[in-house]
DNA sequence: TCACGTCTGTAACGATGCTTAACGCAACGG
DNA sequence: CCGTTGCGTTAAGCATCGTTACAGACGTGA
C-alpha cells in the first residue's frame, strides 16, 4: 500500500523531512544550473541515495514538479504578507512599499521558483487539473489586494489616477468583491492589476539580468520610483516613515 | 570543409532556404508544445528528414539555439519599429502607443520567442560569448528611446512625474547618451526604464497566460490603460489620433 | 561524359534518464 | 522474539537523444 501507516509519529517526521531534503536538494540544483531542470539522478546524486529511492516519496517527475510549483505559491505569498505586516498597520504607504519591495526581492533571490511560476510551462511538464496559473495570480495579488482593503477601511486610499474602467473589467471586479466584505471599486482593481503588471515587470527583467548593466544602488532607485509611480497611480498614500 | 563552395548561387540559396525552414520548423514546435524545447529528431521529423541531415546545417543544437535566439531579437527590434513607423512621425503619443500595442502583440503572438529572449536561460543552452540578454535589453530599449529622442527635437516632450535621478541612474544615461546625437536627460532616462518595465510586466503577465480570466477586450482595455499611465508618467504627449 | 562537391540516408555508439522489479536491512509494535 | 512495515539498494528494461562514421545519390562544372 502506498498509505503510510497510521500510527508512527516518528516514521512520519523523518519521511516528511526527507521530502522537504529532496525538494531543496531540487532547488539548489536548480539554482545552480540557473535554469529549471531537474533530474532524479541529480537530486539522487547530491542527496547521496540512488534514484529508485526517490520513488519512495514521489510518483514521478511531475509530482515533484508539482510540489515545487505548490510550494513556489506559498513562498511568494508568504514572504509578501510577511513583510507587510512587519510594518505598522497604519502606514498603508509603507506597507504597500514592503510588499513591492519584498516581491521584488524574492523574485531576485529565487529567480528559478519565480520562473517556475511566472515563467513559461516546464518541459515535458503538464499542469495538473485547471490552472494553477491562474491561481498564481490570484494568490500574489491576494495580498495585495488585502492591502487595498486595509486602505479603504482606513479611509486612505485616494481615487486613482485613471477613472474610466472598461464594462469587462468592472465585471471582472464585480466577481471578485464576492469574496470580500469590504467592497473594492472598479478603478480601485483597475489600478491594482496595473501596480501589479508594473512590480512584475520590473521584477522580471531584473530577475533575468536584463538590468545588470545597473548598478545595484541604482536599481534599488530605480525600483523605488517604479513603486512610488504605481502607488501615486493606484491612490496609495505616501509612506509616513522613511 | 564545411565552408560552403564559394561560387553556387543556386545552391547557396537553396541551402539559405533549408536553414530558414529548420528554423521555423524549431519555432513551430516549440509553439505547439507550448516549451522552448528543441530536438533534432523532431525537427527532423517534421521536415521528413533524419536527424544527422541537420548537421550540415548547424554544428550543434546550441548553435541552433543561438541562431533562433539571434532571430528573436531582430524580430522584436523590426517588429515595434515597423508598427511605430506606420504612424505619422508628428503624432508622438499615436507613436508610443503604436509602439507599446506592438510590443504586447508580439509577446502575445510568440511567446515561446519572447521568453527566449526574457526569460530564464534554456536548459543546456550556454550562452556565447558576453552577455546576449544585455544585448536584448539595449536592442528592445532602443527602439524606444529613438521615440523618445524624437519627441525631444519636437519640443512635445514634457518632464517626467518622476523628478529626482539617482546617480547611478543619472551616470548610465550619460554613458547612453554619448551614443546619441539629441541628449536624453537623466529623468527622461528613468523614465523610459519605467516605461519599458511596466509594459513589460504586462506582456509577460498576459503572455504566460496570467490574464487568462480576464476576457480579450477586458485585457485589451486594461493594456491601454497602462500604457496611458505609462506615457503620462514620461511625459510623452496624449496620441493625437485615436 | 566524367570527376567533384554537396546533400542525405543508414547504422551505430555512447550517454542519459525515467521507471519498475526484486531483494536486503532496520526499526517498530505486539 | 517475531512479523510487519517502510526505506534503500542493485539490476534491468525501455526510450530518447546527440553525435559520428560511412556510403550512396544528385546536380554541377569542365
Amino acid at each position: 500500500m502506498s498509505t503510510p501507516a497510521r500510527s508512527a509519529p516518528r516514521r512520519e517526521k523523518a519521511r516528511a523531512a526527507t521530502i522537504d531534503e529532496i525538494k531543496l536538494t531540487a532547488l539548489t540544483h536548480m539554482r545552480e544550473t540557473g535554469t529549471l531542470d531537474i533530474r532524479f539522478a541529480d537530486i539522487a546524486r547530491a542527496m547521496e541515495m540512488t534514484p529508485p529511492a526517490l520513488y519512495r516519496y514521489f510518483a514521478d517527475r511531475d509530482e515533484l514538479l508539482s510540489a515545487l510549483i505548490a510550494d513556489a505559491y506559498d513562498d511568494v505569498g508568504r514572504y509578501v504578507a510577511e513583510a507587510r505586516d512587519a510594518v505598522p498597520a497604519d502606514d498603508i504607504g509603507a506597507r504597500f512599499l514592503a510588499i513591492a519591495r519584498s516581491y521584488r526581492q524574492w523574485a531576485r533571490q529565487e529567480p528559478q521558483q519565480f520562473a517556475l511560476i511566472f515563467g513559461l510551462p516546464v518541459a515535458g511538464y503538464v499542469a495538473p487539473v485547471d490552472g494553477p496559473t491562474t491561481e498564481a495570480a490570484q494568490r500574489a495579488m491576494s495580498q495585495l489586494s488585502l492591502l487595498f482593503v486595509e486602505a479603504i477601511d482606513l479611509g486612505v486610499l485616494a481615487p486613482p489616477r485613471l477613472r474610466d474602467v472598461h464594462p469587462a473589467i468592472a465585471a471582472c471586479a464585480d466577481q471578485k468583491n464576492q469574496h470580500l466584505a469590504t467592497e473594492i471599486p472598479a478603478e480601485t482593481f483597475q489600478a491594482m492589476l496595473h501596480t501589479w503588471s508594473t512590480l512584475h515587470g520590473f521584477a522580471c527583467l531584473e530577475a533575468y539580468g536584463h538590468f545588470d548593466w545597473i548598478d545595484e544602488a541604482g536599481r534599488d532607485a530605480l525600483f523605488d520610483g517604479q513603486a512610488r509611480l504605481a502607488a501615486e497611480a493606484a491612490g496609495m498614500p505616501a509612506p509616513k516613515s522613511s
